[in-house]
DNA sequence: GTAATTGCAAATGTTTTGCATACTG
DNA sequence: CAGTATGCAAAACATTTGCAATTAC
């Protein structure tokens, strides 16, 4: 992370506490960070496993309050996978972008496409309400198998996810 | 249900049955048929209370193992609306439609909008997979809010959810 | 008959809660 | 110094697993 993105997702955090009249823990700092230092999908667990690698001494209960804040702050954003596990994803100044799950070895693509702000300015109207975020998953099958029926990148063990 | 519609998903069942050699056991149909008699999205606990009420002798773990089977059939949709709950609804006949959950109130609503199919066929071909469904979700604020700046569907205690 | 499927209960994994302690404003 | 936020442990909750009994084929 470069130390503009650093000043300025701080400066969002405070602005967010002050509006809302909550203390500025160097915890929540910590947590900012983190998240910001890291790249791709994570979950509670593995945060916290990174950030106690990191010397921080912070306990799960934190993070799940933390976490919840920085969503309402706009600086993280939420992903459900289809598993029972929430996945964040840090937010600011990061193109908005879907995602495409494979059946098969539940890796995670993503991809870009303008359209779903036109989708979601009808729903808004329709509905009358204004969308704060979306979620769009495509849960599919690879084209490409291999000799055994398994897709092609179920050779990589580590997953996206 | 008329008996049109269940004679058609039980078909389906059957042949999915077949396909896959799996056994036509009297829980599989009884589950599909509860399924198939209720409206709206429900949750295992939820089916699992229903099933119990209508005289039924089943259990969890049957329940879980069988939608399970019934999501790869088509026969049902999964939904996660943020939290750590899959939410189920039948799929045979109903038209595709998406959701927008009420950040206030939680409750779901229901819309329809073609361009997601041209925005899956766009993924599907970038991507190079299948999709075999989707899910679209937006969280959103109510426009509407009443005094004491809660959303104007507070008021109904029970959710659509 | 035999192997898949079931019900039940225990185990697992994630998230929430209760409470005493620490720290912000 | 008042009350919010924290760490830790226990509790809650959805889901999965192990296993003996049942049932489809």
């Amino acid at each position: 992370m470069t130390q503009e993105t650093k000043e300025a997702v701080e400066k969002i955090l405070i602005d967010y506490l002050e509006k809302n009249k909550h203390r500025k823990t160097s915890e929540r700092f910590a947590i900012l960070n983190e998240i910001y230092s890291y790249d791709g999908h994570f979950d509670i667990e593995g945060l916290y496993v990174m950030m106690k690698n990191m010397k921080y001494r912070v306990s799960r209960a934190t993070l799940y309050n933390n976490i919840e804040l920085l969503l309402d702050a706009g600086l993280v954003i939420k992903h459900q996978f289809g598993k029972n596990l929430a996945q964040f994803e840090k937010a600011y100044k990061f193109k908005q972008h879907d995602h495409l799950i494979c059946n098969d070895c539940e890796k995670v693509f993503e991809f870009c496409d303008p359209r779903i702000m036109q989708i979601q300015k009808m729903a808004e109207d329709m509905l009358n309400f204004d969308v704060s975020h979306h979620s769009l998953n495509f849960f599919a099958k690879c084209r490409v198998l291999k000799e055994n029926g398994i897709c092609e990148h179920k050779k990589n063990i580590e997953k996206t996810v």
